[in-house]
DNA sequence: AGAAAAATGGAGTGTCAACTCCAAAACTGG
DNA sequence: CCAGTTTTGGAGTTGACACTCCATTTTTCT
């Protein structure tokens, strides 16, 4: 339903399966290659029940963004928060780099993807997105200030633009690795961004 | 048409508008979301014109992809070749950043985007695509390698992964861009790529 | 000029995808 | 246990889209 209606716990289970689904979909086939059918089919779920906990497709993208932005930030909290020394950067880099392996370097980043897709069609998917990307950053540009408090880095650093900086390689190594199906250029562009930031050691 | 048939000064004239209209719309609206009939009023051609020189929606794509390349590769030879020092590696970067901000961050990089699509839908398209990228990266390289030889970077530096780690930097600037609105995130990536540059400078 | 080849016009055609609708089943709260 | 609400089933409906077909005009080549 578009606007908040209660939820059963049963319901709220099926609207889960749903979003799942339609994530992963998503994620290989891009939103406009996949079909309200693909998705009943993969959540196991009639029309009704679909059309039911959301308004139409777009509802369901925007839920879909909302989903990726928590699996993906929730990983990066995980690698990013108490961010202490060089060695913990390094653990983050293997932590994504991990990942995308296991994923066989299919579909890249959740966000960049949709993002990709979406930010010249759909004005609120676009802003959502924007505002997860800023999420994002800003996880790393706290991991960055932690470790100048510790003395790792200078004082002087411009946190702010080495935490875009260090996004932007993350989002073109993810894609560039997509491309290449190889964790290659992932590992080249944040092992690179990270080396920079050893120029920066105190 | 999918086999080489002699094509007339006109004929060509035609394909051509057909592939330009195309490569425009899908940057724009993306592949799957730019219908033959949007093409067909863009380019003002007949259906019968668009699949008597192409094959079918998939070749159209192929010719847009290669379209998109030439265009980039033929922008970055401009801005890469013959790169003897820092003043002109920083010419190439306002020569990417004037180019995105004068389409108004609309589109990111005609590549990436295609890549993005693309690359988990048309095996074929991804391969292209990925030639398409690692050109891009030998033009770096070789721009890395004749800073050396002209003694401007140390002659020990990993051209390969620089370039690699550049290429990254520039894809995901524009993608943050094209999400965020704004040349920032681009001026920020590449800046930072090339600040460290300037740390393995001789 | 005149035959062959290329380019064009535009009305179909079949399929598929988003979304609707009505009714039935399952659950909730008192 | 009963009334109201939520959840589910599944058969439509409507429009859009990729692609076809055939006839006609224009161009090429000798």
């Amino acid at each position: 339903m578009v606007k908040e209606a209660r939820l059963t716990a049963k319901g709220l289970a099926t609207r889960q399966r749903i979003v799942d689904a339609a994530s992963e979909l998503m994620l290989e086939r891009g939103v406009a290659r996949t079909t309200i059918e693909d998705i009943q089919d993969a959540a196991k779920v009639s029309a009704s029940q679909l059309y039911h906990y959301f308004a139409d497709k777009n509802d369901l993208v925007l839920a879909v963004i909302d989903r990726q932005t928590d699996l993906v930030l929730g990983v990066q909290h995980q690698g990013l928060d108490r961010l202490d020394s060089f060695e913990a950067l390094v653990a983050w880099r293997d932590l994504i780099v991990g990942m995308l392996r296991g994923l066989g370097c299919v579909g890249g980043c959740p966000l960049g993807s949709l993002a990709s897709d979406l930010a010249e069609t759909d004005p609120v998917a676009r802003a959502r997105l924007a505002n997860s990307f800023a999420q994002w950053e800003g996880l790393l540009r706290s991991g960055l200030a932690a470790m100048c408090a510790r003395g790792e880095l200078r004082a002087d650093i411009d946190a702010d633009d080495l935490a875009l900086a260090m996004l932007a390689s993350v989002q073109g190594g993810l894609l560039l690795s997509q491309v290449r199906r190889t964790t290659k250029p992932l590992e080249v562009a944040v092992d690179t961004a990270i080396a920079h930031l050893r120029t920066l050691s105190v």
